[in-house]
DNA sequence: CGCATATCCTGACTGC
DNA sequence: TGCAGTCAGGATATGC
C-alpha cells in the first residue's frame, strides 16, 4: 500500500516526466476519484497549465502549476499514477479513472480499483507552500525531519498504542501500516505499548529508526506486496518487501532473534511483532 | 478530549 | 471445482 516511501518514489517519477510539461487534455471517467471538487473543476484547473514542481507531504503529492495552484493526488490503497509514453498503442487498463494528456504526447493515467484515491486542483494560499487541504498534516519525517525531542513531545501523555500515534497523519505524516510495524521492530518496541510509556531511550530509538527505515525503503523504491498494488510511474514494483522483518511474516522467524513473529490487532489494524526482542 | 470503531471499495485469498 | 465469506487498509465521520 502506498506509504511515504512509495509516494516519494512516484513523486520522483512525476518530477522526471511531468515537470515542465503542459496539460493539453483532461479526461475524467471515474467520478469518485474527483469527488472533492468534481470533474469540471479538475478540467478547468489543469487544462493549459504547466507543471512546475512535484512536492510531497506525507502520502499526499502536490504537482505545482504555473498559475499558483496545485494538482493534489492521493493514492490511498490502490491508486497508481502511470506514465504512458505511447498512448495509442497502450490500452487503458480497467479502473483507469483520470487521464491527463501532456504536450509531449504522453499521458498520465490514474488507475485505482478501489477508488479510495483522489485528485483535485486547489489554490496555494499566499505565503504557503502547499494547498490548505494539506494543512492538518503533521511533520513529515523525511521532508521535515523528526528528532527524538519532537517525537517525545508527540508521544508524551498519550495512552493510545504507539502504533496508532505513528499512524495518525495529523501527528506524523507518511507512515502507514507496513512501516509502522517495521519501525517498531527496529526500535525493539512493541506497537501495542502506550505511546506515553516509552523511555527517553526508546523514544530516541523510534525517532532514529523512523528516519532510517523510511530512507532505506525510498532507496529501494518502496514495498510491493503480493497483490502488486503499488508500482511506480513506469509500472515497476519496489524492492523493500524483501527487507520486511515482521510485516506479513506471522509464524516465520524474527530475522534478529529467530523467535516466531506474532500477529495481533492494534487500532483495528493487523500488526506484526516479535514478542522476544520487542519489549 | 482522547481514543475506538465503522465506512468507503474491489480483488485476493480461505475454507467448506 | 465453485462459491460465499473474510480480509486488506488511508482518511474521515461518528460513537463512547
Amino acid at each position: 500500500m502506498p506509504e511515504l516511501p512509495e509516494v516519494e518514489t512516484v513523486r520522483r517519477g512525476l518530477e522526471a516526466v511531468a515537470v515542465g510539461r503542459r496539460v493539453d487534455k483532461v479526461s475524467v471517467t471515474g467520478a469518485r476519484t474527483v469527488r472533492r471538487y468534481g470533474a469540471a473543476a479538475l478540467r478547468k484547473g489543469l487544462t493549459g497549465r504547466t507543471f512546475t514542481a512535484a512536492l510531497r507531504r506525507g502520502k499526499f503529492m502536490a504537482l505545482m502549476l504555473d498559475d499558483g495552484a496545485a494538482l493534489v493526488v492521493h493514492l490511498r490503497m490502490t491508486g497508481q499514477m502511470i506514465h504512458v509514453t505511447d498512448p495509442r498503442r497502450t490500452p487503458k487498463v480497467p479502473h483507469t479513472h483520470v487521464v491527463l494528456g501532456l504536450d509531449d504526447g504522453s499521458e498520465l493515467r490514474f488507475v485505482d480499483p478501489r477508488t479510495f484515491g483522489e485528485m483535485f486542483v486547489s489554490e496555494v494560499p499566499e505565503g504557503a507552500d502547499l494547498p490548505a487541504e494539506l494543512g492538518a498534516l503533521g511533520r513529515d519525517p523525511v521532508v521535515d525531519g523528526l528528532t527524538p525531542k519532537q517525537l517525545g513531545a508527540i508521544l508524551a501523555g498519550r495512552k493510545a498504542p504507539l502504533k496508532s500515534v505513528l499512524l495518525d497523519q495529523r501527528l506524523v505524516a507518511g507512515i502507514g501500516n507496513i512501516y509502522a510495524d517495521e519501525i517498531c521492530h527496529r526500535a525493539r518496541v512493541r506497537p501495542t505499548r502506550p505511546a506515553g510509556s516509552l523511555s527517553p531511550k526508546e523514544v530516541a530509538a523510534v525517532a532514529r529508526w523512523t528516519g532510517k527505515v523510511l530512507e532505506e525503503a525510498i532507496a529501494m523504491r518502496g514495498s510491493t506486496l503480493r497483490d502488486a498494488k503499488y508500482v511506480d510511474v513506469e509500472g515497476e514494483s519496489g524492492g523493500y518487501q524483501a527487507r520486511h522483518a515482521v510485516y506479513g511474516r506471522a509464524g516465520q522467524p524474527c530475522p534478529r532473534c529467530g523467535a516466531e513473529v506474532r500477529r495481533t490487532r492494534v487500532g483495528g489494524r493487523s500488526s506484526f511483532f516479535c514478542a522476544n526482542c520487542q519489549v
